[in-house]
DNA sequence: GATTGTGAAAGCGTTCACAGCC
DNA sequence: GGCTGTGAACGCTTTCACAATC
C-alpha cells in the first residue's frame, strides 16, 4: 500500500487546516485519485469509515501510522559521505519527518571526522557498532553505484533490514530485507522521453501542415 | 517504458566492461525483472536482437538514448534553494547524467545572489528568462510543500513541459505536462511499513512460543 | 542449438456499481 | 439522502510457451 504515505500526508495537512471530518471524495480529489481506490485502500486497515459521514480525519491518520508503524522514530544510517551522502545527510528533512540520522559512515579516511548536518562522519568498520547501539533498522546508500553492493551487503552485515538506495545500480540482499531504490537520473529520463515524443509530435504536425517537406526523419 | 533507464544504466556498464553481445537472459539477471519482459520491452523499440545470439550492447544503447530523447543534454531549472535544492544542486549527479542545472531562483532575495554548486541563485522572477534563454524543458521543485502548487504554475507560465517533484505535496498542472514525484519521506516510510511488519511478525512468533502470554495487541 | 519476437494465458490492480448502513 | 464497503467486471501488465530465425 505504496498511497498510504500520500493520504497520511494529505490528511495531516487537513487537520492542520482544521478539518475533522472528510470524504473519501474529497481524499480522491487531494491525491488525485479514483474514490473508490480511496475506499478500497482505507478499508484495508479497517472499517473506520461512517456510512452517510465519511472518516474523522484525526482517527484516520492515528490509524494509518500506526499501520505504517510510524508511533516512533526510526533512526538510519547513511553510507556515502560523498555529494549525494552530505546532501542527503544535510537536508533536514529526514529527521523532521520521524527518520533522524543516527550516522554516516565512508570508506575514505579523510571524509571521516568531518561534520556534516551535526552528524560526524565514522568508518565504516564502525557500522555494526553504530547499528546496533542506535538500533538503526534502515540504510541509506548514497554511494557511487560500483559500491553501492559492497555498502548494503555491510548494511545486511551490521543488521540494518531496510535499505532505501540511491545508488544507481540495482542491488542484490537476502531474503527478508527490503529494498527500495530511488535514481534522480532516471527519474529525468523519464520526463527526457516525454519531451522527446513530445519533440516529435510537433515535428510531423509540422510536416503535416507543410505537405511538400520532407517526411523522412525522426518522425511517427 | 519506466524500465528502458534501467536497462540503459546496466548496459552502459555492460559496455564500458567490455561487453559488446548480450542476450535477454543477462540483461534479466542484471535488471532482477523476467526474460521475456525484456524481451517484451526491446521490441517495443523496433526488432533490434538476433535470434540464436542477442542483442549488440553498443547498438541497444543507442537505440534506448534514442528512444529516451537523450541524444543530447537537458537544461533543467530548479525552483527553491532551501536545504533539498542546494542539495540537489550541488549534487553534480544531474549534470553528469546529462541533465545540467541551468539555473537555480528563490523568492527569497537573501538567497539570491549566493552561488551553489557552481551556478547563482536568481530571483523566481527570473524564471521565464532562465528558461527560455536556456531552452529549459525540465523544472525540478525543491520548495517546502505549501509552496509547490506556486513554484509548478511560475514553472508552466515560464514555458517548462516537465516537473520532478522533491515537495511533499500533490500538485497540478495543465493537461499536456509531464508531472513526476520524488518524495522521501514516503520512500522511507514505505520501508518503516515494512519494519513495522517483521516486528509484529516477530511478536506473534514469541507469543505463539508461550501460549500463556496474553495474545492481544498489535498483532496479526 | 540458441535466442528472439510474440500470440495466448494468467495475474494484479483499478474501476464500476450497488447493497448496506448511518 | 449520503457515503462507505465490497463483489464483480474490466483493463493493463506480466509471464508462459513456442514458432520463427540465425
Amino acid at each position: 500500500m505504496a498511497r498510504l504515505p500520500v493520504y497520511l500526508q494529505l490528511l495531516s495537512e487537513q487537520f492542520d487546516a482544521g478539518v475533522s471530518n472528510i470524504s473519501s471524495e474529497e481524499i480522491a480529489e487531494l491525491a488525485a485519485v479514483n474514490a473508490a481506490k480511496v475506499r478500497k485502500d482505507l478499508s484495508y486497515l479497517g472499517s473506520y469509515g461512517t456510512r452517510g459521514v465519511g472518516y474523522e480525519v484525526e482517527f484516520l491518520i492515528f490509524q494509518i501510522k500506526r499501520e505504517l508503524g510510524l508511533t516512533h522514530d526510526w533512526h538510519v544510517v547513511i553510507v556515502g559521505a560523498g555529494n549525494l551522502g552530505q546532501a542527503l545527510a544535510g537536508y533536514g528533512g529526514f529527521g523532521e519527518r520521524g527518520f533522524p540520522v543516527g550516522g554516516i559512515v565512508d570508506v575514505a579516511d579523510d571524509k571521516v571526522g568531518s561534520l556534516i548536518g551535526g552528524v560526524r562522519v565514522r568508518h565504516i568498520d564502525d557500522l555494526q557498532h553504530i547499528v546496533q547501539s542506535q538500533n538503526v533498522a534502515i540504510g541509506v546508500i548514497a554511494t557511487p553505484g560500483p559500491a553501492a553492493q559492497d555498502a548494503a551487503d555491510a548494511l545486511v552485515a551490521a543488521g540494518v533490514t531496510s535499505i532505501l538506495n540511491f545508488a544507481p545500480t540495482i542491488i542484490s540482499a537476502p531474503h527478508g530485507i527490503s529494498i527500495r531504490k530511488v535514481d534522480l537520473a532516471v527519474e529525468l529520463q523519464i520526463l527526457s522521453y516525454h519531451e522527446q515524443r513530445r519533440a516529435n509530435a510537433r515535428q510531423s504536425t509540422a510536416l503535416k501542415a507543410v505537405p511538400g517537406a520532407s517526411g523522412r526523419g525522426a518522425s511517427a
